[in-house]
DNA sequence: TGAAAATGTTAGGCGCGCCTAAACCTTGTG
DNA sequence: CACAAGGTTTAGGCGCGCCTAACATTTTCA
């Protein structure tokens, strides 16, 4: 890996496990980024501790860390990387959406801003990625998830078609594959109740409105 | 860079420095491979005898070192991935050809069998790339350059056209772009006198028939 | 509240790829 | 044919990211 491959992967870990409000990043500690990148606590404290010297993160010693604005920006700019890429694969080179994350993982660590930037427009500048995750712009301003509220919070007995996947790891990606169940999917109030607990808290969705349901009845 | 991209890297300095022919690969020094790689011959003595251990490469100490056929077979699967990479900057995203290397160099140390092969069907299995050199297919063949020649060996007084530069760095590159000279270019007897001499021996063209000189008279 | 348990950081060591300096061929020439 | 000149390999050391083991702090709960 590249002498920064390593920063860009904690600084990735450090947003996705605090870093997702608006306002401040949360506090992460040390060991649950260890578990997230699949290392020991020793090494994300040194990491950490190096980014730190660069500006991107603050460290509370046996308290945790967080990204700073900086940190923040340089992550959704990863996020950004990392989710053209993805729907490039599937939109373009015709992957299932559980098969992209390790190969779009590695081709965002390419370095090349210019690279970015074409790619973005060579795919018409979307706004969200194959797993309904929102793309970050250039700027690191969102396209907002509108509608979506997740599967647990929907009000009961109520269809509703899929947005997103939360998490989204390959496994639970080619477990819904397997129950055909994708992005645009329409689940009636009865195969909600068939699906496993875990995946309530998963999929965003978007209710729908009385005449679509009818479409579906 | 992963654990691999060193012995990738090598691999190809090998193959570029010594193995073009059909047969067996040339001996190569590992002060060549060393200044062509940008690192001290110290370093490539020591990735060398990696390489032997894997099988890739046979070293003859104070003599250099050549590929085996493995390494060979490796070393054109690496050039197959760099010249689709090149292939999908300069077509579909509209890069300029003296832009592309870096990239490229990056793009192909990403590891997915399967990514190679979706991307040489969503580029429609290309045999050449964007400077004329030819793609080896996935089982190590090439489309030989049928008539080309080097410019140097073009018979006097005939006009032809473009079909690859050799070597190919940034700056000649950029040279030729500059003086608008790019793939397909038709170069009469009197524009051949005019560039500079260095370039008669970087130039594949395929000299043109009679009927296409006179389109071009 | 104060010890045990859980969590986090520091110390020290390892592999990898790189370097410089020193020892080692090979080759070309007197 | 010996030896100087040049290129090549070996020796030894460094930075980086990772590990385990030992030490420090916070948290939990009797």
């Amino acid at each position: 890996m590249s002498r920064s491959t390593q920063r860009e992967d904690h600084l990735k870990a450090l947003y996705a496990l605090g870093g997702s409000r608006d306002g401040e990043s949360d506090w992460v500690s040390t060991s649950q980024m260890a578990a997230h990148l699949g290392v020991k606590p020793p090494s994300v404290t040194a990491m950490v501790q190096v980014l730190t010297e660069l500006g991107w993160a603050e460290h509370r010693p046996y308290h945790g860390a967080r990204l700073t604005h900086a940190g923040k920006t340089l992550a959704l700019s990863l996020v950004r990387k990392h989710r053209l890429w993805e729907t490039f694969l599937v939109d373009r080179l015709g992957f299932d959406w559980d098969e992209v994350h390790d190969i779009a993982e590695q081709l965002e660590h390419v370095d090349s801003v210019e690279l970015v930037e074409r790619l973005d427009a060579f795919l018409g500048h979307p706004t969200v990625d194959p797993h309904g995750d929102p793309i970050p712009k250039h700027d690191g301003t969102f396209h907002p998830r509108h509608d979506a509220v997740l599967l647990a919070q929907l009000e009961p007995a109520r269809s509703c078609t899929v947005t997103g996947v939360r998490g989204g790891d390959d496994g639970t990606l080619s477990a819904l594959k397997k129950r055909g169940i994708g992005l645009g999917s329409v689940l009636t109030d009865e195969d909600i109740s068939t699906l496993p607990a875990a995946w309530l808290e998963q999929l965003w969705v978007r209710p729908l409105t009385q005449t679509e349901s009818q479409e579906h009845g």
